[in-house]
DNA sequence: CATAAAATCTACCGTCCGGTCGGTTTGTTT
DNA sequence: AAACAAACCGACCGGACGGTAGATTTTATG
């Protein structure tokens, strides 16, 4: 009862294995073969645990989405101060991408290997995503807080920083992501906040 | 004279229709097929421009990269203060791509899409494009004017803010190419230089 | 206007792709 | 051990892929 009933184990081990290929070569660049080879199983049994390539990426990319999501309304929530809650939210944000590249790089490069009755699903989720980080925005300019740079550009800014870590960082490196993510705050938010005034 | 000769002309719209494709659809997303239709070509006549798909986009990312590292370097090449050298550095380096977003998708997305051959290549060339500001912030520590932070993680932190333009940004939009360079300095660099002693 | 080179076309190749079909093995339940 | 479903496999399909060979048209040049 502890452990994963065997259907499922398998399943999560498929969906592993899909994650670490199309994060490393791509959707379009991986073959069905290839993830089959990969988990020592038939191209056919593949079907037995999703009805065709799209579905699994959309599956995939749909857990992710949702999962993060979750976490950040959580953070979101609560009646904390802007800046905290954008210094929660980044720190958050930072950490759970860095500690799972694979994700991060399907989540930013391969929405876009989806048709558009999938990918319409997954921007409508992302949407809400920006929508988090601008308001949060929005409210520390409602008390000055904030430069005068429009919202988009300060929060697209931001998940630019970050989505890009895929390219370079390395968990298992020097920089911890509880660093990364203090430096990233540190670079990121002195630089949006204006000082408080008479600082 | 003045004027290109017929078969570069041809050349050159190849290499443009080409570069919208793979940037719009990405590499292994798009076909020779797809590209000779939007040429109004047959797909063999294309052989007569190149040798290979891999050639072709090896030959389109050689080109951008080789140029903006022209750019860059003529930029870091005098005797002006490290700050003037960062800045005038990002804002060069975010209006470059600002303006060319399709260059900057094949640039970011398409390297990996190289077999290994041609991809060393690129990745050199890539090396000394992010030495040339982890100089900078080198300079910049040796003046006491950086934060705790090491310099590739700076200078990542700002590649990824301005390499993520492709998927938000639109140059005819509200923020022009200008405004964009001026709030990423403002954002970025006010965020990682430490206020000089005693201002 | 002949000629050679540049540019383009038609027809085709072998290969790999995602996906299907029908059947076999394995495990569970009674 | 009968019955049934879950898990898996081998063989195959139509089609798209990148690429090739050779002929043909277009264009510039003497």
């Amino acid at each position: 009862m502890p452990s994963l009933p065997k259907g499922r184990q398998r399943q999560k081990q498929l969906y592993d294995a899909a994650a670490r290929l199309f994060a490393a070569q791509g959707y379009h660049a991986t073959s069905l073969r290839e993830l089959a080879e990969a988990l020592g199983l038939n191209k056919s049994s593949l079907y037995h645990y999703f009805d065709s390539k799209q579905e699994l990426l959309y599956q995939l990319l749909d857990d992710y989405i949702s999962e993060a999501l979750e976490g950040i309304q959580a953070l979101c929530g609560d009646g904390q101060a802007p800046e905290e809650k954008l210094a929660a939210f980044m720190r958050y944000y930072t950490r759970f991408y860095a500690r799972d590249l694979d994700r991060l790089a399907l989540l930013v490069n391969e929405v876009d290997s989806l048709e558009p009755r999938f990918r319409k699903v997954l921007e409508k989720k992302e949407r809400r995503y920006l929508a988090a980080l601008t308001d949060i925005f929005e409210q520390l300019r409602g008390q000055g807080r904030l430069k005068q740079v429009p919202s988009t550009v300060a929060a697209f800014a931001f998940f630019g920083m970050v989505h890009y870590t895929f390219k370079w960082y390395r968990p298992k490196g020097k920089v911890s992501p509880e660093e990364l993510s203090d430096m990233f705050w540190e670079i990121f938010g002195r630089g949006v906040l204006r000082p408080r005034e008479g600082a």
